[in-house]
RNA sequence: GGCCCCGUCGUCUAGUGGACUAGGACGCAGCCCUCUCAAGGCUGAGAUCGCGGGUUCGAAUCCCGCCGGGGCUACCA
């Protein structure tokens, strides 16, 4: 009962350890992860460590913790193992090796012996000559017989490379335009042209989803694929870049935001990270914004995905992170405060929700708010009005039950009573109890310290 | 330079030949609500659909050219 349709739907990411993890890294495996949700395929982890200079052990706890933290959890990984172990290209060399060896064998491939200035030498010959550059091949012609440094260079065949983007449709590349690429580097690791094709070829990668920076490096992998001898992908799916403000590719040393652990750090939820995600470069088609992961999972399609590369826009984020905090249930929500506002206990915290919740674009931001729980303001300056306001106000509540209604409840009073505004009555209490023009409402200001050390703000005002 | 992808309000986008006086969202402005700040409600400004030619009775939508942006063109991935 096999149907080639129905063959299992196994996907991948293959991220570089060179540095913190990217927002682009976190972006390929969303769009990943969805398509093997809805398909019933799986999903797998690919470490990409084949550039020893940069690559580093540190960088790749950081994917998998900036993963694990969006909820982007992987079937097959270095970490967990699999049916196509090892998911660490380092410890895949032999396998590249072999596979260059058959490329050797049936003369697919050949040593180069070329040196790294040689050939920036034809580049800036060809350059002067106003032509574009492709490797002379002059080691496939006539190798050297004196020198041992090589690398593995492909004989590329030409011709005609085409393949189906679920995104673009049918793309066809001239591969006579292509120069003899390296495969094998002169240290004896596989270019990241080499070892992508081999590891999705083995690992029986169905559908390659990635960044549309890969758009033309599809045919050099899939002329490898071809030479091998091995079944291509059924489909690609090339989505929209990621731009900075600037319009260019965000990067990991111009880029900051492309830093993963930021969004972490300042309180942005992941559930709101994976929203603003999935709607930079694909759309529902309707006017829904807000969606679970488990919405996008049954939403989801290729053929609304954009073309065009999205500018990131810290505020649409901002506002999406604001409306999962509003949505979000009051304990839970305070659950995620917590190492937020780690001076304070889980109890103040969660009757500080309900005042804060609409208050917050990140949860960072609730420090502002409920910092002068822990630290004593300096004492304001205040004119005699505010003095003897402050006096009413203290003796209204000095003896009611210490909660926000209870405390709102003496202070309307006072207002009711006296005619002052409410707007003159509580901002003298509001600068006595944080030193600041800005905090949550006053009833909630007063309600969460304790009521002597609210109250002994006040009274000193009034001492002095 | 060559090849490839792309081009609708500031941003993300809807739109696939007539219902487009180009819709929505973010942001922005104003008003309402209001103890501050938010949130919420309402209203509004904002796009000659990159430009120029075609095709057509009719084009944001199709064709050609140009311009602009991005990607690839590495012994980076």
């Amino acid at each position: 009962m096999d149907v080639p349709e129905a063959a299992a739907v196994r996907v991948r990411i293959a991220p570089s350890p060179t540095g913190f993890a990217h927002l682009g890294t976190a972006s390929t495996a969303l769009y990943n992860v969805l398509y093997a949700r809805q398909r019933q395929g799986s999903f797998t982890l690919r470490v990409d460590d084949t550039d020893i200079e940069r690559n580093r052990p540190e960088y790749e706890q950081l994917i998998y913790e900036a993963l694990h933290w969006l909820g982007l959890d992987w079937d097959e990984g270095p970490d967990k193992g699999g049916p196509f172990a090892p998911y660490r290209q380092s410890e895949r060399i032999d396998l590249y090796k072999q596979h260059a060896v058959k490329l050797l064998a049936e003369g697919k491939a050949y040593k180069c012996f070329c040196t790294p200035e040689e050939l920036e030498a034809e580049r800036r010959q060809a350059q002067a000559e106003k032509r574009p550059y492709k490797y002379s091949r002059r080691c496939l012609i006539d190798p050297p017989k004196d020198r041992s440094q090589f690398t593995v260079r492909f004989k590329v065949p030409g011709g005609e490379i085409k393949f189906t983007d679920m995104i673009r449709g049918e793309m066809t590349f001239d591969a006579g335009l292509i120069g003899d690429f390296i495969l094998v580097k002169s240290d004896g690791y596989p270019t990241y042209q080499f070892a992508s094709p081999v590891d999705d070829s083995t690992m029986k990668i169905s559908h390659v989803i990635r960044g549309e920076e890969h758009l033309s490096n599809t045919p050099y992998q899939l002329m490898i694929i071809d030479a091998l001898g091995y079944e291509r992908p059924q489909a690609f799916a090339h989505m929209p870049l990621i731009l900075a403000k600037d319009g260019a590719k965000l990067s990991k040393r111009k880029h900051p935001e492309s830093n993963l652990m930021l969004y972490r750090e300042q309180g942005y939820l992941p559930e709101a990270l994976i929203n603003y995600l999935a709607l930079l470069g694909w759309n529902p088609g309707t006017a829904q914004e807000i969606f679970t992961f488990d919405e996008l999972v049954r939403v989801f399609s290729f053929d609304r995905v954009q073309h065009a590369g999205a500018r990131f826009d810290w505020e649409k984020l901002n506002w999406i992170n604001g409306e999962w905090i509003r949505g979000m249930d009051d304990a839970e929500l305070a659950g995620r405060l917590e190492p937020f506002l780690s001076s304070l206990d889980k109890a103040t915290i969660m009757r500080a929700v309900p005042a804060l919740k609409t208050r917050m674009t990140k949860l960072a931001d609730a420090t502002e708010y409920l910092d002068y729980l822990e630290q004593d303001p300096e004492p304001p300056a205040l004119d005699p009005d505010s003095i003897e306001r402050l006096k009413l106000a203290a003796e209204a509540i000095k003896d009611v039950p210490w909660q926000p209604e209870p405390i709102e409840h003496a202070l309307e009073e006072v207002v009711a009573r006296t005619g002052i505004s409410k707007n003159k009555l509580y901002t003298p209490i509001r600068l006595a109890l944080t030193g600041k023009k800005v905090s949550l409402p006053i009833h909630y200001t007063l309600a969460l310290l304790p009521r002597e050390v609210a109250l002994e703000r006040i009274n000193r005002m009034v001492r002095s």
